[in-house]
DNA sequence: ACCTGAACACCGTTCAAGT
DNA sequence: ACCTGAACACCGTTCAAGT
């Protein structure tokens, strides 16, 4: 009969902050397919059902991590005195983080309510204050700004999502998608057909950046009313 | 020694469309956590395996269902004489569909680059070229209005999963989240202290529709540059 | 060609047992 | 209080065996 042969226990303790870390970590290397707690258990040498001590489930886990690098991508935009341009540049330190840390795009979206979407509200909600914008336009103005950078921030995620299981670089990925567009149908798909060669060529940040200005633009147009 | 008595095969076969209409159905029901394989083969008296005769695999299946529904959602917008009214229309038309079935939103966005968000893409941007936005500008309306749609879409359908899941409906989430914002610390949260009662009582709709005219001043005003 | 259902690998979560 | 690791329920996918 062996008698079972107690591991020591781990020298350093978990905790919240650390858990945070190391997701990111991981998400980062291995992306959101590869961040089972297991994988993180094993990363921090403990059992997986350590974890549970520290946190309530994966998804807390994982709105944590994403509220960790969007707070951090916010509060290193420093405002200016121009409102837009206090409102761009929130949005392409967003963009930037994103972009960095694609699972963040999706885990944004799919945390409604949450503090890291809150974050970005309050943040960009001042700057149209100080736009001034009414106060009854206020809310719409915010919301769309918003709603756009997760839709960016979401789409873009699922592409790098997509180019990683598929291992490839963006050239491949924009070279075949603008090859599959322009072998579309012309009577079904004349724009996207058109459309196609520019495609190859544009820049997720620019047209992310003139979508912004689109909504900046229309906003101000309409409080001219 | 008994002998293994063998089912009967099903009367009617599968088919992928079939598969399709089946798995609208679930999801509508069920949501996206309810959408499993097994949940959907007992559903159609059939075996889990037996569905891969006809799906790549769960995410095939996913994409074919949400593309039905935007088809179907966009193939019922007839377009008038005036762009910007049509491209309101199907941007409505789309919210409406995504409204009543809250898992198409985050089946869209997480399948780039696929057949459902080209058919949005391709619908707006034949309205765009008719405003007659130049060439080069086309791409960033189109994208614009895609991500914004992409955006709002995916919002509501995490927002749709989450009061599923707690059992709320839309009032008591609306009344929720107005007070808890309503008890931010006011020195970080200023604005969205102040907009807390207007949250209250807002208009998806009308917010999404606002949105749309925000993007579509911009790019008008930036055509006439 | 198409269907059946057991088997496989994997995952989030729980929990009794330890320290 | 905190950690360990086996156990549980469940899931997508595969595949040999059937018709």
């Amino acid at each position: 009969m062996t008698r079972r042969i107690s591991t020591p226990r781990r020298e350093e303790r978990l905790s919240r902050a650390g858990l945070v870390e190391a997701s990111i970590q991981l998400l980062d290397e291995s992306g959101e397919g590869g961040f089972t707690l297991s994988a993180l258990s094993k990363r921090l040498g403990t059992g997986a059902g350590a974890i549970y001590w520290h946190i309530e489930n994966k998804d807390d886990l994982l709105t944590a991590a994403c509220d960790a690098v969007v707070g951090r991508a916010i509060d290193s935009c420093v405002a200016g005195k121009n409102p837009s341009a206090n409102i761009r540049n929130i949005a392409l330190g967003l963009f930037d983080a994103l972009d960095a840390h694609p699972w963040v795009g999706s885990a944004l979206i799919n945390s409604p309510g949450q503090l890291p979407a809150l974050r970005i509200l309050e943040r960009i909600g001042q700057q149209i204050r100080l736009l001034g914008v009414s106060k009854r336009r206020q809310w719409g103005a915010v919301s769309a700004l918003l709603h756009y950078i997760l839709g960016v921030g979401g789409q873009n995620a699922a592409n790098g999502q997509l180019a990683r299981k598929r291992g490839l670089d963006r050239d491949d990925f924009l070279k075949k998608t603008s090859s599959t567009w322009s072998q579309l149908d012309p009577q079904k798909y004349p724009f996207t057909r058109s459309i196609a060669a520019q495609f190859e060529t544009h820049d997720d940040r620019e047209d992310f950046v003139s979508g912004i200005d689109f909504i900046l633009g229309g906003v101000g147009s309409a409080a001219r009313m």
